[in-house]
RNA sequence: GGUACCGUGGCCGAGGGGCUAGGCAGAGGUCUGCAAAACCUCCUACAGCAGUUCGAAUCUGCUCGGUACCU
């Protein structure tokens, strides 16, 4: 019988070290890395998201970083298939895989599955949204409180986003988001074991600070001014391109923007801590190599 | 030295005798299809001292601090 395949989940916020962590256990037990980030797909986004370097990567074959363009939708369904299909792959000659990153749905949604929604149509999606910036929130409140009775008094109705998505899930299906969210988790074929690594909070923000800083000195002005065509996409409503682009739009001035890249730096690691900290599969460590190998190697 | 104006929470900023503006930052949180996004909750201040008043951050005086102009 071959031995049960089994999932490394290595996550925690942003500059908390996690990409060599997830090298080093890679190569420990001589396996590949998928990445869970939402910004690292892009192959147009690099010093910016931190992307692990050219000299990291050819250490550990790694997945899902620079695999999509800022042009294509990619959502964490997208995410859910790509890794799903991967991780099959890659069980045929390996036993165990890492899996690392700092978007917590993403891995939620590889972990427990997404339930089915049919597609919905780019027509409806863009009514929508156009109705949606026409008419503000209210509107959007009014269709939704009309059509879908049941989510206006459950859901969250002061948050543009999930009124769309009901919204479009009910006109592309004629049936309420609620009655797809089956809140079923998905049975995996693999073992999971998560891990969560942490710094204290003045240690975290001084490597984020020193990073942005690198970042800059790394060319980060240069990549985002190429992108400037392109920053309305999704895909570029991203901590140190944002600012950036203000600064190229002459809305800031470049040490304004390296300050607010610091500090929505800080608000976006305190998000995925509050994402992380909910799961309480996680186990909690120090970014240390040798301590976080031991503590996989115990579980086998 | 004189005259005028100003002093509101970590920062910005409105108000102006009784009704806790608001924003940012900070803290905590939400989350099944844009998630590095979006959204929610919390954080009761009016420079100091005296006075007027039933009641002062709001009015008066003095003190301190700042700004502008005059000498």
């Amino acid at each position: 019988m071959p031995a049960k395949k089994r999932i490394i989940i290595i996550g925690g916020p942003t500059a908390v070290g996690k990409t060599s962590i997830a090298i080093a256990v890679a190569k420990h037990f001589h396996t590949e890395i998928i990445s869970a980030d939402s910004r690292q797909c892009f192959k147009e986004l690099n010093i910016g998201v931190a992307r692990p370097s050219a000299e990291e990567l050819s250490q550990v074959k790694h997945h899902f970083i620079a695999t999509h363009s800022i042009h294509q939708k990619v959502t964490a369904a997208t995410f859910e298939q790509y890794a799903l299909t991967k991780s099959e792959e890659i069980f045929l000659e390996r036993d165990v895989l890492v899996i690392t990153g700092g978007t917590g749905l993403y891995i939620k949604a590889f972990c427990e599955g997404m339930d089915e929604i049919p597609e919905v149509p780019s027509v409806i999606r863009q009514e929508i949204s156009t109705q949606y910036n026409q008419n503000g929130l209210q509107w959007l409140q009014n269709e939704i409180q009309k059509i879908d009775p049941a989510f206006y008094e459950r859901g969250e109705i002061k948050n543009p986003h999930r009124l769309m998505r009901a919204l479009e899930v009910y006109k592309s299906t004629g049936k309420s988001i609620l009655s797809f969210r089956t809140a079923k988790k998905a049975i995996r074929p693999f073992e999971i074991v998560k891990v969560a690594l942490e710094l204290p909070k003045e240690e975290l923000h001084r490597n984020i600070d020193k990073r942005v800083d690198m970042m800059m000195q790394a060319g980060l002005r240069d990549e985002v001014r190429s992108l400037v065509p392109y920053q309305h996409l999704n895909a570029l409503q991203t901590v140190g391109y944002k600012e950036i682009f203000d600064y190229l739009n002459g809305e800031t001035d470049l040490e304004q923007a390296i300050h607010l890249i610091k500090r929505n730096t800080r608000q976006y690691a305190k998000r995925q801590m509050t994402w992380f900290k909910k799961d309480p599969a996680y186990h909690w460590m120090k970014p240390n190599e040798t301590e976080v190998i031991k503590h996989f190697g115990s579980l086998v």
